[in-house]
DNA sequence: CTGTTAGCGCCTTCAA
DNA sequence: TTGAAGGCGCTAACAG
């Protein structure tokens, strides 16, 4: 409602729109110092903001990207988003994202109205089981995979960003095996998703070459509620496992949640049973998100480095090319020791 | 790049782009079925998708609200995102989240993004101190303050939806009563906003109502180190504030935390200094974000009505006016009884 | 019921 | 340096 326009603002300033628009786009070299000062300050003066939909319909793109996660009250999710935002501030774009609720049709008319909507590029934290419609929308703005590698590989289309979650995991079973732990256990509903297949394989890889006894705990996903929202069926998991955990044949002195979700709902389920952690089992998750920090004891955790991640995910989008499709963009995790891990009671 | 046209869905389809534009409009009414047929197959053939930036440089609107909020790394407001995007949804319109992280400047700018973007609205869940410089911003767009009620009321023209937190502070002390508690304690930062000082007024006139002793522990901000992302800082005070509790004077035997972040916080502390929740201590919060849940025990809490206040802020911003600035627009609060309280020892 | 047409605000030649 | 002018894709009169 009667925002001002650019003539308004070259009206003021005594020159031609012309000039506003080179002031505009930081062509400074085509213009007198005194007018770029006069411009300024009738911009200032009015209060002038471009609109983006004009300057969107002339060249083809806005100052946009997209991000998809499955669902916002997902505290990972949250991060990530946080991540994303940070990153796309300093190339002067928004953000604009969406929570597919792990719905395909809402995630297709997302990435829809996204295009619609002109933005450069969409980060997608939402694990897609069409990739070939991802692949699709890839051949309109660059598509940048988070965390869900292997997918999308094939297509070549897509680039990613991942942390490496073998070395995650390795680490987990190197730190539990460092403090003397010789049987331990892996926490995971069944490992569908490539990330939890890496997961997997780096805490098998890992275990033999510590020569450790590793048993793997699949979580059954029917014990818990769906919660396509906040994820409680994860912390649900990690509760009901807990029991598993104690009666397994292996005798396990430690776990490793497949995320931190997992895993504080391991610990809560511990202590349930009467055990203390980390006195008479250790436990460590993947991923640090806040909770892990509250949770008590504080868990310890691999980290993923997300901001470095959401950097790169962004640079990928505004440069695209810069990176070729299916390229490494795997990121090393870093082990934080808090207070869930000790070693074992002899 | 090379996306269909209105022109070429009414090419293909054999009509005029009127047709199209009444179509897209849903204006059935003004062709006939064959043309209406014709056009939903050229559509879905082209995969054609109405360009927004077009569409809004015409209408002046964008389908598409604004969200601020300190930090989606916050769980309250994580889910506070899910809620405003499931009811815009609704409204069939998008929503253009940004972190201010409680930077004034950064929320000016961010402010001034939206408006250049189009947005139809803007909820506000992030407390200024600048309550002019909103009352601007609403001039030029319907403003909908999430949980910020009196401070912006003085403006008018600022629609505000607010949980009642006197009557949240209130339930939570009367459930506490009832389980035969007759001192307690609210622990809560200094009480700056005024949604905190609602709840403090709530607890003190709940607590003369019923006849109980009720101390006030103010946590010292100066305790924790600031953190304007996931808000670990009052996390950290409720641990801190543990002590005191067990020390303070009037000998309380439960505590209400000003929100659930604090409650946690508080619970953990009570827990690491040997106290068991809740039989030597009972807890609750206000809130209900999603870790109450994941709390060891279950965290007792007063639930505010988030999708609901979320489904009339989206509301007041596609009917403004339907609303009057200032009115109501206030929630009843909900108590969700878990396993943080009980009675008091006897 | 359908076609024609004039902008929405901005960017970008182009000639002055 | 500047002013004029032609769109970007869509909507909404208005005239058939």
């Amino acid at each position: 409602m009667n925002e001002p326009r650019i003539q308004d603002v070259a009206r003021l300033a005594g020159v031609s729109t012309t000039s506003i628009s080179n002031f505009l786009n930081n062509r400074m070299e085509q213009m007198r110092p005194d007018t770029r000062l006069k411009i300024q300050q009738a911009i200032a003066q009015l209060g002038y903001r471009p609109n983006s939909a004009a300057r969107q319909l002339k060249t083809g793109v806005a100052a946009m990207v997209g991000l998809l996660v499955p669902s916002l009250a997902n505290q990972f999710f949250g991060a990530l988003a946080c991540a994303i935002e940070t990153a796309a501030a300093r190339h002067g774009c928004q953000v604009m994202t969406f929570s597919t609720f792990r719905d395909p049709d809402r995630e297709r008319a997302v990435m829809a109205d996204l295009l619609a909507y002109g933005a450069q590029g969409i980060v997608t934290g939402s694990a897609l089981n069409d990739t070939d419609h991802l692949a699709t929308i890839a051949t309109r703005c660059p598509v940048v995979a988070f965390d869900i590698r292997h997918t999308l590989d094939k297509h070549g289309t897509i680039t990613t960003v991942s942390v490496d979650n073998v070395a995650a995991a390795a680490l987990a079973v190197e730190h539990l095996a460092a403090l003397g732990h010789r049987s331990i256990a892996l926490v995971t509903p069944p490992p569908y998703t490539l990330n939890r297949q890496d997961r997997l394989k780096g805490f098998q890889q890992a275990v033999a070459r510590a020569g450790l006894t590793g048993e793997l705990i699949i979580a059954d996903a029917t014990e818990a509620p769906r919660d396509p929202h906040g994820d409680t069926q994860l912390f649900e998991l990690g509760r009901s496992a807990a029991a598993r955990l104690l009666a397994a044949a292996s005798r396990p002195t430690a776990a490793i949640g497949i995320n931190d979700m997992m895993a504080i709902g391991i610990g809560v389920g511990l202590r349930q049973l009467g055990k203390q952690v980390p006195r008479d089992f250790s436990l460590i998750g993947i991923d640090d998100i806040f909770f892990a920090l509250a949770h008590d004891p504080p868990l310890t955790t691999v980290r993923q480095p997300i901001q470095a991640m959401a950097d790169t995910a962004v640079q990928r989008i505004r440069a695209p090319g810069a990176a070729t499709a299916g390229d490494g963009g795997l990121f090393a995790p870093q082990l934080i020791v808090r207070a869930s891990t000790a070693a074992p009671r002899t």
